[in-house]
DNA sequence: CGGCTTTGACCAGCGC
DNA sequence: GCGCTGGTCAAAGCCG
């Protein structure tokens, strides 16, 4: 990513035009990285966007509007002291079963945010050691595959943390 | 009436 | 093998 790109995401950031939500966290790791999910995502935060290159993640600062981490992060260095060791353990167990999955972190009010599909519930379900439901959603367009999980963050519940997986055989529905 | 949410039941994977 | 946990199913009810 160059200076020019995260310029334009410190400057997106300040941008007040985006709407209920501010993004904090993407994570997308090299393998779980697809184009469809990218632009997912992207078209969520259409208003601000941000940029991918060989980085295997980029992690933002919604709170403060600027661009926290400029490297590529998802290294085992930075995991390790980022995530717990049993979280690492989960997201090792995940990578192997799952491999296109893109999980972020927003601050938002709504839980279910306007990514330009169209979502059905199929499932409820409480998790441990999180006081906050897990809810379980599927792209509503017959055929495509695409689920996302939603659940609220149970250290700062004003955290809603997103994670689809699979990509989506279509175009955005908006 | 069709599409959606809710919710309890069921299933599979994993650790012990 | 058993119990726990996360993920999915499907019936019932709700709503526009």
């Amino acid at each position: 990513m160059n200076d020019d790109a995260e310029t334009n995401l410190a400057r997106s950031f300040s941008d007040d035009t985006h709407s209920g939500f501010e993004l904090s966290e993407i994570c997308l790791s090299d393998e779980w990285m697809d184009d469809d999910l990218v632009s997912a995502v992207s078209g969520m935060n259409h208003s601000y966007g941000y940029q991918t290159s060989d980085a295997a993640a980029v992690f933002f600062s919604g709170s403060s509007s600027s661009l926290i981490h400029p490297e590529p992060p998802c290294t085992n260095t930075f995991i390790a002291a980022t995530f717990p060791a049993s979280a690492v353990n989960q997201i090792k167990k995940e990578k192997k079963k799952v491999k296109k999955r893109v999980a972020f972190k927003t601050r938002s009010e709504i839980e279910v945010l306007d990514d330009g599909f169209k979502w059905r519930k199929y499932g409820k379900k409480m998790v441990k050691n999180s006081p906050n439901p897990r809810n379980y959603y599927k792209c509503s367009l017959d055929g495509c595959p695409v689920k996302k999980r939603i659940e609220r963050d149970g250290d700062d519940p004003s955290f809603v943390i997103t994670t689809y997986e699979g990509s989506h055989n279509h175009s955005s529905m908006s």
